[in-house]
DNA sequence: GATGAATGAGGTTTCATTCAT
DNA sequence: TATGAATGAAACCTCATTCAT
């Protein structure tokens, strides 16, 4: 019979499902809140293999970071866009922006639980630093592009363009709550998210606009 | 008859003090973070005092967002913006929204604590939705008013925008330890904050301008 | 009915009682073999009591070390030896160290515990060392003068002196239970300790002939 | 045949591995103190050869002891006192038992550890027991030969006499620490360790002059 | 023979909370 | 009003040990 089977025993499964668990408790519960019996339970293995393979709770919490910045570089490099339109790029980007928080919709809760702890785990790690850096280029680039063709209005700082592309749809997820009661609509609708993804590109593409 | 060292004033204080350290322990480090022992330090009271007035942490944190809310509805009452003209007037209120969340710094980790707990309390509230009411109604307004002289383009529906004067300052200050990594900066400096607070302008500004 | 009752509730006596069963479970199992849970047992408080009073074991642990100390300073101090001729000076002495360990028996489990840890409650603790001044210079000045009257050999080092009287009775309860095995006596029953404390006596008093 | 790497010549290496580092962190933690884990890591070995070799922990623990007492009755036997005058095999005697307790440092974190545990391990093994019985005979005869000589008083006890010779030099090996500080001095300097061996020689040897 | 995966028991500690004065 | 004593629940983590390969 087959050798390697039985879905137990396998390591590289096992610790993949204690990170999902992980991702999924820290996301929603915050570092705090988070407990390492109700991941063992989500990643049905005993509390104790959490330890063996990732020493404590601190070090899981990184673990779990590092992941979801190894999947944010990833969406980014799936990014094709140096050879569109500067407008067409930037819509692009805007979109792929605001999806992947869809997609991936632990990195908010992550994020938040970081600059909750001052951002203990990504002060100094230059992996995360740079990871933005090609993004950022991007952003330049293609600024830089749109107003030499007269697409884009030329006093267009990339840095803060930057925090606002990930400001209009972050903090309409983050704070989804809050704004939903004050609002009084359900934020999370379909109808809803789709309506937000237009306005944010209106928002941006329409501070672009040449003076 | 006063008995004793004045006990009336003292209840107030006592408890406003508790308020206060209340408000800060959670705005840092979040409901499950935060920590009563600590409150009662910081407010330097006995820990029982807390549950002699707040009953329990819950009870507490309650009391730390009506008061949070309290103090954001008279920030809004003091603004008086309907007679001016309307680009004067959405620009006051854009550097106001920037400007509370500088000033009351604690309000961005108590909304970002809300909703980390599903808005478990803010649901239901009528309280909360309505104090946003005339805001939510003045910023229409104004945008009628603006379209109707031709300063504003007409198509704008003024909940996103709400969202997004919201999100331009608020996101920049809840993520500014992981933004600041990213961009190598301190966010926080005065530089950097009256900066962002001009982008914030720029951007919202930039976007009404009529099409 | 008179103020200050109720045994329950009594800092004092409830703080004496969880010293008092960490000495003893400290004595006998050492610090690693001790359970916090079986001195609150013992001392009949609750596990948190513990923590409240002494924040974590290795704490306790060194409570429990300063207060055996200051028991044996204590004892030290009852001595009333420099009246007496220098000969029954030192046996009554001789006599009184073994006494101690056997009416103080945890002193010998916690020396060994202390031991066993390489010193590192004691070590830098000047304390302790200041502790056993007046008892060196009891001996030295004992020496002293029973040599001066020919009843002491002159070339005796009072330190090496010292720790011998002490390793007659320590060695002889510490070791017991291998001691006994090798003897096949048991080494606890009066009779026994009666002999050994003679026999302390004879190789101490022995060795002090003079020449 | 040999099938793979010589396994039986490793089989014995290893296992003898695993003792010397069972016998160092027995002998430096204590029973309780010591860790599995860690002597699989000083013997450079996975802990489950451990249980493969020796079932559990208690039982590497009567493995090391009964180890212990084996290189002890070798040293034993490597004495060859009989044919010496009284004074020089008493002597000699001592000095070994000094050197042994020096040169086989472990063996006195392991009697104590043994002591610690009420001599769960000795007790009824009468091959320790056995394993005393010639010295005890030798210290007996050498101190009838001795007095009948007129080199040794005639009252001593052959038994506390034996307690005594390892009392001085156990003890101030097994206290240094605690000794150490009160002395102010590091008893395990060459200088120290000599002084103190010439001290235990005129102890005993002094005490046994004829009266 | 040797190794990594997995588990169960239990230990220390934290923390919210109640009781008694 | 204010405070120290006391408690229960549960969290994190360690460690010996067994299972499967």
């Amino acid at each position: 019979m087959a050798t390697k089977n039985t879905p137990q025993r396998d390591a590289v499964a096992t610790k993949a499902r204690i990170l999902d668990a992980a991702t999924s408790e820290f996301a929603h519960k915050g570092y705090d809140g988070a407990r390492v019996q109700s991941i063992a339970l989500n990643a049905k293995v005993n509390i104790n293999l959490i330890y063996h393979y990732f020493q404590d709770k601190e070090n899981l919490f990184v673990a779990v970071m590092e992941a979801a910045y190894s999947i944010v570089r990833s969406h980014h490099g799936d990014l094709e866009l140096r050879s569109l339109p500067p407008d067409e790029a930037m819509r692009r980007l805007i979109i792929a922006t605001f999806r992947m928080a869809i997609e991936f919709p632990e990195i908010i809760g992550l994020l938040t639980a970081e600059n909750m702890q001052l951002g203990r785990h990504v002060r100094g790690s230059s992996l995360i630093s740079s990871l933005y850096d090609t993004l950022l280029d991007f952003i330049k680039d293609t600024l830089d592009r749109g107003s030499a063709r007269g697409m884009f209005r030329g006093d267009v700082d990339p840095a803060q363009l930057f925090i606002s592309i990930n400001a209009e749809g972050y903090f309409y997820l983050s704070n989804r709550y809050t704004l939903g009661a004050i609002l009084r609509r359900n934020l999370d609708s379909k109808e809803n998210l789709a309506q937000r993804e237009n306005f944010i590109c209106d928002i941006i593409m329409g501070y672009l606009r040449p003076i």
